[in-house]
DNA sequence: GGGTGCCGTGAGGAAGTCGTGAAAAGCGCG
DNA sequence: CGCGCTTTTCACGACTTCCTCACGGCACCC
């Protein structure tokens, strides 16, 4: 659970960042001036800054530089202002990046993960989905069914990929068998079933009564956690 | 001395950017397409890489996959595409920024200062990777098999550097061929079995059976410690 | 009950991939 | 210019994977 310091003296952008981040599975702590901005990051300690240079209190630049004499934490500026001497005196005092309002909200929490990224280069993202006694790591390509590793060809890999990144989604076989092969029409309706057959015999407990890749008859597929 | 790679398509951008850098110090190394950035980065190993998406040959954000395979050296992306998608691929890519064509100069020598400013603090630590009877010190660039020293050519290093760098991670064929010579070439698919053949046939106690450098038929290969 | 789809499974040949030896094409250097 | 080293290409068995076909089972409908 990543914390993130969040600055604005709008009460309006406060919420929508909030929102947004929450959302995305972050801890955030608010501040409307710099004075408790200072405050809650002493206390808090967070992971990563999102500064809006406006404030009422103090100069959003000298909250900057008062939170680098202590810390090295990313330090990501939000600012109205879009003169280059702004962003090139943030920077240089020490902040991350520079983000001028209005703003893309993806783009703010891409930059936002880029900037924590660099904080934490041992927690690199990791995206493993298991079920029952399967284990299977999307990332480094990896599947363990009961602790021991299994080999997957590239079609059943190919397959058990489109599966798990739509969990609990049924996906026609029209689609799987485009994104297999590239060719929609024409071709035999059991080449799927070969390869499903193959994931359950090599995934599921007990291949002939499936209960996680499971038959939509008519429809096609679908993977229940 | 800061060692710069500037990867753009466009010579006058080119030119520009090698006026400022160079009068801010920076050692300047420059590219025109895909192939040669890599080729350059292997080579020189810059401090940062300042990159242009919209390369000739390969799509910039392809040069990025291949840069971070094997590295962790800041890359600020330069774009004419404005729209956030972009931005969000290259960030979570592994950018450190993305800064839009038409730019400021000093907004972009500053964001450049503030990508090397995080890159120096973690430069000092050495790395050494050692599995079986092998060590590999990827600062010096020296490996030890049963404790005689091994000499490796270029692409043996490049090669082995990438899988090091992403232990138990599977890199596909086309990964590996971008980063080696920076183009997936499908003209010859034995080019990369000769390198790990080599670099088994030197690293391996046992060439034939394979414990640590792994081929994941019709996949890629993967470095097992 | 028989017909009709659709699904699961086994088998086998075609096609592709891998590892290896060997040889041509570059390349740096004296 | 020749020499050694490296990179790149080619060729060939051994093996794996892909894909098609054929057959049996199950559910549903007339």
């Amino acid at each position: 659970m990543t914390e993130v310091l969040v600055v604005d003296d709008e009460p309006s952008m406060l919420r929508a960042l909030h929102l947004n981040l929450t959302a995305r599975g972050y801890q955030v702590i608010t501040a409307e001036d710099g004075t408790s901005a200072l405050n809650k990051f002493g206390l808090h300690e967070p992971a990563v800054v999102v500064l809006d240079l406006g404030l009422p209190d103090i100069d959003g630049l000298d909250v900057i530089r008062a939170i680098r004499t202590g810390s090295q934490v990313p330090i990501l500026v939000l600012s109205a202002r879009v003169g280059s001497n702004d962003k090139v005196a943030a920077l240089d005092l020490g902040a991350d990046d520079y983000v001028t309002k209005p703003f893309d909200m993806n783009e703010l929490l891409a930059r936002l993960r880029a900037a924590t990224r660099r904080g934490s280069p041992g927690a690199g993202r990791r995206k493993v989905v298991a079920f029952a006694d399967v284990t299977v790591d999307l990332d480094s390509k990896q599947v363990l069914h009961a602790g021991e590793p299994v080999h997957l060809t590239r079609t059943e890999w190919h397959l058990l990929e489109l599966l798990l990144h739509n969990p609990e989604k049924l996906i026609t076989s029209r689609q799987l068998l485009i994104a297999l092969r590239g060719q929609p029409d024409h071709t035999d309706p059991s080449y799927l079933r070969i390869y499903m057959a193959q994931l359950r015999k090599k995934l599921e407990p007990d291949p002939a009564r499936p209960k996680h890749l499971l038959t939509e008859p008519g429809m096609g597929y679908r993977f229940q956690p």
